[in-house]
Formats: structure tokens, C-alpha cells, sequence
DNA sequence: CTATCACTGGTCACATTGTGCAGTGAATCA
DNA sequence: TGATTCACTGCACAATGTGACCAGTGATAG
């Protein structure tokens, strides 16, 4: 499970603010000698912390507006997988789980317009095992997808007797 | 609304792929000058299609194991904002949409385990103007976020004569 | 026909990167 | 107590990348 200590959790709001600054600058920012910045950013990339560095991209500027959650019922018997890798098809569906509830899947998609919706819509209910779908509009993203609170939380969380050798001097 | 071409797609794609290559290198493997890439970061930056390049983090590799999207009904009269508000203090709540339907606000959460998820969830009511939240938890991520298919849909809905001057040579 | 624009391919000085290494303090274990 | 391990510091080096330029070339738009 990793463990992430304060300095982590500082290095990584710090790339937040500013993605593309070095290492070299980080270590000036954060105070500490360039190996450890290396270092440490070697060890949360190795433990699957951070996913990765890529571009993050926003769909309403590629004229993606319309944001929905799409609830699916499927056919009982047809497994999740065969729909799953058919949602997968469907570039407009950005995200998709199994789900508890009334419901068997989850499905985030975007659109143009609620036009566009329509058609999104029609091609997830044309995948085979599908039954039903129902959907909810996003008419506002109150909270934008975060993680830095967790990242300070998980720090808190951890032994008081932190991490590692935890720092000389 | 900006527009996208197919080397801003294969560009993207790049650095989805190998988020820490640089411009040169990026230039050489996309097989176009250096300053071309330049420009084109740029202007990715600049229109917002690229929000940022920072740090993808997996909740799940920092102990957060459990996934649940909650549905809030609020008590009608207390708008949306004073409990988004409310709900960004919660570190664990990743993302917070206000939606159509029979619900108000629709929240994605994760915890440490589903005795976690209650703690959470507790939280979440306990919150002015909260009156009920039903919850499903996400049992796996069939497809995780992306938007690389939607980048590569952007671009193929673009006008046959393409972006701008599209080219020299 | 001319201006504008995106792109190429080149140069330059400068900063950063990857890498290796010795030394230090703290925790762990025999 | 002493040996070991680990994270960190601080330094050095060669190699590479960066930002900033430039002139030249097609294509597009007025």
C-alpha cells in the first residue's frame, strides 16, 4: 500500500499547480537536494501513485459539452465484459463500472449537445445485452475532479512515526 | 470552440502514452520541427483543450480501495452551493455534479474500506441541507477515464479541409 | 498580388538532466 | 554496543534539451 509522507504529499501539489517544472525546480521549491525529488518521484511512479503525468484533457473544448450518467441494466445472463468492451467502442463513453444497486452499470458519457446525447444514448442501448438505460444530465461539475485533499489526507492518516528513515538532520 | 487536427490528436496521444518525453523528442518521433510542437503545446494550452499535465493519482494505491457514486436529494430551498461547499471539505469526495432527475446532486466518493464508505457517507448527510443520499458502489472500473478515443472523435468531426493551414510541404 | 500563417531546418547560449559517488544521521537488529 | 540499512545531502560530469532566434517555403485569404 505505499505510504505516502508529507514531502510526497508536497511534491505532488506542487506538480499539480505547476506540471511542467523540473526537477530541479521542485527540489528548490520544496527545499530539499535534487536526488531526493528524483527519488521520490521515481518511488511514486514504481508504487502506482501517481498513474501517470499525460495530459489531462477537457471535452467541453473539443466541443464536448454535455455531460451525463448513464445507469444500464443488463440483460440477465450476458455477462458485464461483452457490453463493457462495447461501451469501449463508443469514443463518447469516458468511463464505465459495475455498480451495486438496481442498476448494473455506470456509465460517464459525453456529448455535443442534448441532441447529440440522443445519439450517444442510442448506441449504448444497441449493444447487445443492454436493456435499459437511464440517465441524468450534469448541469454543473460543483466539485471537478480533485484528488490533492486525498493525497494530504492519506498523510495525516498514517502512523504518527511517519514513513521511512524520515530525514536526517 | 478551438478545433483539433490529427497531428494535435497524435500529439496528445504521445504524451498520453510517455507523459515526460520532451519537445524534441516528441518532435522527432511525431516527425515534424521542434517549434512546430512548440507552437502546437501551446495552443492546446492556451484554448484549454489541455488542461494540465499533472499528476494522475490512483486513490486505490493510497489505501482507497472502494469507489461509490452517492445520489443527494437536498431539502428544496437551500440551494446547491452552500452544500458543494460543505462537500468539498471532505477530502474523500472526489467529484460533485448537480443533475437532472429524480436526484440533486450526484457525488463520487471513495473510502478505505465500506466500513470507511459509512464514515463517509455519515459525513455527507451530516451536512446542511442534505436530506437523503443513496449510494452504489462501484465494483470495478470496466473502463477507466479517457478521452484520448473522444480527442481522435474530435478530429474526424472536423470539416474534410481540415483546421488551418494545415501544412506546407 | 500581397499579407498572413503554419511549417521547416538551422543556429546560439544557457539550463537541466541522468548518473555516479562520498558522507551523514536515524532506525533496526544481533 | 556495533554493524547494517536507508533516506537524504552535496558535489561533479557529460549529454541533452530548452527558449530564442532566423530565413525560406507553400497555402490561404483579402
Amino acid at each position: 500500500m505505499s505510504g505516502i509522507d508529507a514531502l510526497d504529499a508536497r511534491l505532488i501539489e506542487l506538480y499539480t499547480a505547476e506540471p511542467r517544472i523540473g526537477v530541479l525546480e521542485a527540489s528548490r521549491r520544496l527545499g530539499v537536494a535534487r536526488g531526493t525529488v528524483q527519488a521520490r518521484l521515481d518511488r511514486l511512479a514504481r508504487d502506482g501513485v501517481t498513474r501517470g503525468f499525460g495530459p489531462e484533457i477537457d471535452p467541453a473544448a473539443l466541443g464536448y459539452d454535455v455531460t451525463a450518467f448513464i445507469t444500464l441494466q443488463l440483460r440477465q445472463g450476458s455477462g458485464h465484459d461483452p457490453v463493457a468492451s462495447r461501451l469501449a467502442r463508443i469514443p463518447e463513453v469516458i468511463e464505465a463500472h459495475t455498480i451495486t444497486g438496481p442498476g448494473d452499470m455506470l456509465c460517464r458519457v459525453v456529448a455535443r449537445s442534448n441532441r447529440d446525447l440522443q445519439r450517444v444514448i442510442d448506441q449504448i442501448v444497441a449493444a447487445d445485452g443492454v436493456e435499459r438505460a437511464s440517465s441524468v444530465i450534469s448541469l454543473a461539475a460543483q466539485i471537478r475532479h480533485r484528488t490533492l485533499p486525498l493525497v494530504f489526507a492519506a498523510v495525516s492518516m498514517a502512523a504518527p512515526s511517519a514513513r521511512r528513515g524520515q530525514g536526517p538532520l
